[in-house]
DNA sequence: AGCCTTTGACCAGCG
DNA sequence: TCGCTGGTCAAAGGC
């Protein structure tokens, strides 16, 4: 890994918070720091974020992700019927500062889906971070 | 022909 | 009030 986090960082993503900050998104930056840190030893999967409000089948979706996360999905895989199964339409690109890697803005394609997603990733095509927003109002 | 990606410009929030 | 930054728009080009 090329990136390490702050000493602080470390201290809090416990294992018990890898097993309990990916239940709701109550605590969304702890989970954040939890997930990323917890993914930290395989370099090769995506941290996975989940924002805003999360639903019965918005959790199952993120199993969908976290499954996928453990193995079979490779990282390289971007395309417009996604990693997730959903159909998403890039709409803007953007480098952030204090990050090395552009950060991607997709819209899910499903009419009158709102559901937004930014996705991180390094040169080499791996995904280093993907946020959602929002909820799929579909299958 | 239609849909998607790219990319520079624009907008809004915040310090 | 101003500048910076993240997020979105929209025109252009490609597939």
């Amino acid at each position: 890994m090329d990136f390490q986090f702050p000493v602080e960082f470390s201290e809090e993503a416990t294992p018990e918070k890898c097993t309990s900050g990916s239940r709701t998104d109550v605590n969304v930056l702890d989970s954040m720091i939890a997930n990323a840190t917890c993914s930290s030893d395989s370099p090769s999967n995506p941290i996975y974020v989940q924002s805003e409000t999360i639903h019965e089948e918005n959790i199952e979706s993120h199993h969908h992700l976290l499954e996928e996360q453990k193995g079979t999905l490779p990282a390289t895989a971007i395309g417009r019927t996604s990693d997730d199964g959903y159909n998403w339409r890039k709409y803007g690109k953007k480098l952030i500062k204090g990050s090395e890697h552009p950060r991607s803005y997709y819209k899910c394609n499903h009419e009158n889906c709102l559901v937004k997603k930014k996705i991180e990733c390094a040169h080499d095509g791996q995904i280093t971070e993907i946020i959602y927003k929002g909820t799929h109002n579909h299958p």
